[in-house]
RNA sequence: CGCGGGAUGGAGCAGUCUGGUAGCUCGUCGGGCUCAUAACCCGAAGGUCGCAAGUUCAAAUCUUGCUCCCGCAACCA
C-alpha cells in the first residue's frame, strides 16, 4: 500500500533584506513536523521558497545598481544557504521567477479572465497632473461638491486641480465567493487556527463585505506580465500564494506531483498573513475548482525585549551567528521551546543562554555523560538488557517513558512543539531523579547486588535512546551523538513509536564520552550575544547624514527659514504623533503647522510662547484632515529622540534665518 | 467609539474553550549525594490569578463594566 501523503508548506520569503531568527522560526517549526512526519511513516512533501517580485524588489536592484534578476538571484542563493545552515530539509525550493511559476500563472490568469472571475476594470482616484500624483478624497486639500454634495473636483494638498481620473487594472471577483467561503468555515471549524484569528477575518473583511481585489499594476515592470495585455504584472498576493500549487507543477505539462500532494495538510504562517492565506486564497483555489488546503496555521512573531526586530534599535538577532558559535541543535531547541506555538515570543540572551544550559548542558547531556560513565565503570562499557522484575522506582521510569512518547505523540501532531518537548524533558528528569533513588555507587559496592546495578544501568542507557528518538524532529545532531555514545547505529533512530524495554542487547558504549552540550559561561556569552547584536545596529543619524548630497547656494537660497513663535498648541485627533500648532510669524501673521513629534512632548503646553525655526515656504498638505502649512525645525539623536531647535526672545518672530 | 493581543509568587510562562485542591522553568533559602559538565536529587518560603460588580454550592476560568501595557492600522512637510 502506499505511504499516505503529507504536504506542508511555508511561507515564500521576500528577498529585500537578509532573514532574522523569525524567519527562521517558521521553516524551523515547518522543519520539525515535516521530520516527524516522515518519521511517522508518511510520504511528505515539505515547501518553502522565495517571493521575488515587486516594486521593492525593483528598487533595490536599482539602489545596488544591478538587474532585478541578479539581485533575486544573490539573495535566493543566501536564503539557500542559510537552509543549509539550519538543515532544512525541504523537498523543493520554489522561486516565483522560476519560468515553470511564471508559465503557470499567466495561464491560471488566462482561464480567470477568460471564464469572468477576473475582469478588466478602472481604479480610480483624483489625479493632479502637475504633481503626478494620485489622491483619494480624503487627502484633498479642498473639495469641490455639486447641489447634490457629490464631490465633482478639488485642488491638491499643492493646491493645483485634480481631476477624477481612472487607470485599468484587473480586478478578481472576490464577492462572488463570500457566501461560499463563510460555508466552508462553518464545514471545516479547524480550517484557521488558532481559532481566535477565524473570527478576526470573518468580522474585519468579510461581514463588511469583500471588495474585488485589484491584482493587477501598471506601475511597476518586475513581476508576472498578463498575457493579453503585458503592461499589466500580476500583483503580489495571486503570484505569491500560487506558488503552493505551481511548485507541484499544477499548470505545466507534468502535474503528477500535484495530483499526489494536493490539498495541502497545512500551510504555515505568521499571523500578520493569515488572511491572505484564508480569504483570498481559498478564493482563488474556488475559482480555479480545486480542493482547499485542510488547515493554515498562523503562528505567533518573535519579538524582541524592546518590541519588533529593527536594525535602528540594534537588536536584530541573525541565525547565522547563533549556529556558528554555539551551534544548530540549541538554535532549533530553543526556538521550538521557549514560546508557545500560536503566540508571540520574546527572545533574550539571558533566556538564549539559560536554556541551553538548564536544559541541554544540565539536564539532558550530563545524563548521558553520568550514564555512560557509569556503564563504564560497572559494567565494562557493555549496555546491560532491561529485567523486567522491576523493583518501584524502575516502574516508574518506564512507566514515565510509556506516557511521555504518548503524550509527545499528540503533542506533535497538534503543532504543540514545546509540549511535545516539555514532555521529553519529564523523562529526562525522571533519568536523573532515578540515579538518586538508585544510587548505583552503593549498589556497586556490595557484589550480590550486581544483577540489580546491572539493571540500573539498562534502564538508563533505555531511556536515553528513547529521548533521542523523541528529540530528532527537532534536534539533528543530538540523537546521532547519543546514539553514538551508547553505541547503537544511526539507522536505529528510525522509530515512530519507541516502546521502553527494546534496547539492543550487547552493545558498547564509548571508553569516554565528550560531553554533547558543553557548559556555557553565562556572563561572558549573553555579552558576547548582546555585542553582535549591537553590531548590525544601524545608526539613524549616520544613515541621514550621509545620505544627502551637496547643494549649491541658490538651492539652499529657496529655503525659507523664519522664526515662529508657537501661540498654542493641541494634538490632533486620532493621530498618536501629530502636534497642531498655531505660530506667530510676526506683523499678525499666524499659521498652522503640524508636526510628528507628540510622543517627544509629553507636556506640550509648555511649548506655548517658545520661539522656534519653521521653514514656511514648503507647499501646505493635508494631513488626517488639517492643513499644515510649514514644517517646525527638530533634531533628533542617535536614539531616535527628538527635540524641536528652539531660539532665544532675541529674535524677533518672522525674522529670516539665512 | 478603527482592529487585535496581554495583565497569574522576584523573572519568564502554562492553566481560561470543557468552573471544583493554582502548575512549570529560573531565582532565593535549607538539606542530601558524589556516577557526572561547580552538574544531579529532596524540601521550604513566596501568589487577595490587574480592579470592581454579577451568575453559581463553588470563579484565574463564565457575564458586565473599568484601569494599565503591547502590537497593527493611521500618522511624522
Amino acid at each position: 500500500m502506499a505511504k499516505p501523503t503529507y504536504y506542508i508548506t511555508t511561507p515564500i520569503y521576500y528577498p529585500s533584506g537578509k532573514l532574522t531568527i523569525g524567519n527562521s522560526y517558521t521553516t524551523i517549526a515547518a522543519d520539525s513536523l515535516a521530520r516527524y512526519m516522515r518519521l511517522q511513516g508518511y510520504d511528505v512533501f515539505f515547501l518553502t521558497g522565495t517571493d521575488e517580485h515587486g516594486l521593492k524588489i525593483e528598487q533595490k536592484a536599482e539602489e545596488q545598481g544591478i538587474t532585478p534578476q541578479a539581485y533575486v538571484d544573490k539573495m535566493a542563493a543566501g536564503i539557500q544557504n542559510l537552509w543549509k545552515m539550519l538543515e532544512i530539509t525541504n523537498n523543493k525550493f520554489i522561486r516565483t521567477t522560476d519560468e515553470y511559476h511564471v508559465k503557470a500563472v499567466q495561464k491560471i490568469v488566462e482561464r480567470l479572465i477568460k471564464q469572468g472571475d477576473v475582469y478588466l476594470g478602472k481604479y480610480t482616484g483624483w489625479y493632479s497632473v502637475s504633481d503626478e500624483e494620485y489622491f483619494t478624497e480624503s487627502q484633498l486639500a479642498e473639495v469641490y461638491r455639486d447641489e447634490a454634495g457629490k464631490v465633482i473636483g478639488g485642488k491638491a494638498p499643492s493646491g493645483h486641480e485634480v481631476q477624477l481620473v481612472s487607470e485599468e487594472s484587473y480586478f478578481f471577483k472576490m464577492s462572488k465567493y463570500a457566501d461560499r467561503l463563510l460555508k466552508f468555515y462553518e464545514d471545516n471549524p479547524t480550517f484557521i487556527q488558532p481559532e481566535s484569528r477565524k473570527n478576526e477575518m470573518i468580522n474585519n473583511f468579510i461581514k463588511p463585505g469583500l471588495e474585488d481585489l485589484a491584482m493587477s499594476r501598471t506601475t511597476f515592470n518586475w513581476g508576472v506580465p498578463i498575457p493579453e495585455n503585458p503592461k499589466h504584472v500580476v500583483y503580489v498576493w495571486v503570484d505569491a500564494l500560487l506558488n503552493y500549487i505551481t511548485a507541484l507543477g499544477y499548470g505545466s505539462d507534468d502535474d503528477s506531483l500535484f495530483k499526489k500532494y494536493w490539498p495541502a495538510d497545512v500551510h504555515f504562517v505568521g499571523k500578520e498573513i493569515v488572511r491572505f492565506h484564508t480569504i483570498y486564497w481559498p478564493i482563488i483555489l474556488m475559482a480555479l475548482d480545486l480542493p482547499l488546503p485542510k488547515q493554515v496555521y498562523g503562528h505567533g512573531w518573535l519579538l524582541m525585549k524592546n518590541g519588533k526586530m529593527s536594525k535602528s534599535k540594534g537588536n536584530v538577532v541573525y541565525p547565522e551567528m547563533l549556529v556558528n558559535r554555539y551551534g544548530l541543535d540549541p538554535l532549533r531547541y530553543y526556538l521550538m521551546r521557549a514560546f508557545p506555538f500560536g503566540h508571540d515570543g520574546v527572545f533574550t540572551p539571558e533566556d538564549y543562554i539559560d536554556r541551553i544550559n538548564f536544559d541541554l548542558a544540565n539536564d539532558l547531556g550530563n545524563l548521558l555523560n553520568r550514564t555512560v560513565a557509569m556503564i563504564n565503570k560497572y559494567e565494562g562499557g557493555v549496555v546491560p538488557s532491561v529485567l523486567s522484575e522491576s523493583v518501584a522506582a524502575d516502574r516508574e521510569l518506564a512507566e514515565t517513558a510509556t506516557q511521555v512518547i504518548a503524550d509527545y505523540q499528540t503533542a506533535m501532531t497538534h503543532y504543540q512543539f514545546p509540549t511535545a518537548l516539555e514532555k521529553i524533558w519529564q523523562l529526562v528528569s525522571r533519568a536523573n531523579k532515578y540515579i538518586d533513588e538508585t544510587e548505583p555507587w552503593n549498589l556497586a559496592k556490595d557484589s550480590a547486588k550486581k544483577d540489580e546495578l546491572a539493571n540500573v544501568m539498562g534502564h538508563l542507557a533505555e531511556s536515553l535512546r528513547i529521548i533521542a528518538i523523541l528529540i530528532q524532529p527537532i534536534m539533528t545532531h543530538a540523537p546521532k551523538k547519543i546514539f553514538a555514545q551508547l553505541g547503537l547505529q544511526e539507522a536505529e533512530l528510525q522509530v515512530a513509536d519507541p516502546k521502553f524495554g527494546e534496547f539492543p542487547a550487547n552493545h558498547q558504549v564509548v571508553k569516554k564520552g565528550e560531553p554533547i552540550f558543553p557548559r556555557l559561561d553565562r556572563d561572558e556569552e549573553i555579552a558576547y550575544i548582546k555585542q553582535e547584536m549591537a553590531k548590525e545596529q544601524k545608526p539613524a543619524a549616520t544613515v541621514e547624514t550621509k545620505a544627502k548630497p551637496e547643494i549649491n547656494f541658490n538651492q539652499f537660497d529657496e529655503v525659507e527659514i523664519r522664526v515662529a513663535e508657537i501661540l498654542s498648541v493641541a494634538k490632533v485627533e486620532k493621530a498618536d504623533k501629530l502636534l497642531k500648532f498655531e505660530v506667530d510669524l510676526g506683523h499678525n501673521e499666524h499659521r498652522q503647522i503640524l508636526s510628528g513629534i507628540a510622543e517627544f512632548y509629553p507636556e506640550y503646553q509648555e511649548l506655548v510662547h517658545h520661539k522656534v525655526l519653521a521653514v514656511t515656504n514648503l507647499q501646505p498638505r493635508k494631513i488626517r484632515g488639517e492643513i499644515s502649512n510649514g514644517m517646525l525645525l527638530s533634531s533628533e539623536d542617535e536614539q531616535g529622540k527628538v527635540r524641536l531647535a528652539l531660539v532665544g526672545d532675541e529674535h524677533p518672530n518672522g525674522s529670516l534665518i539665512g
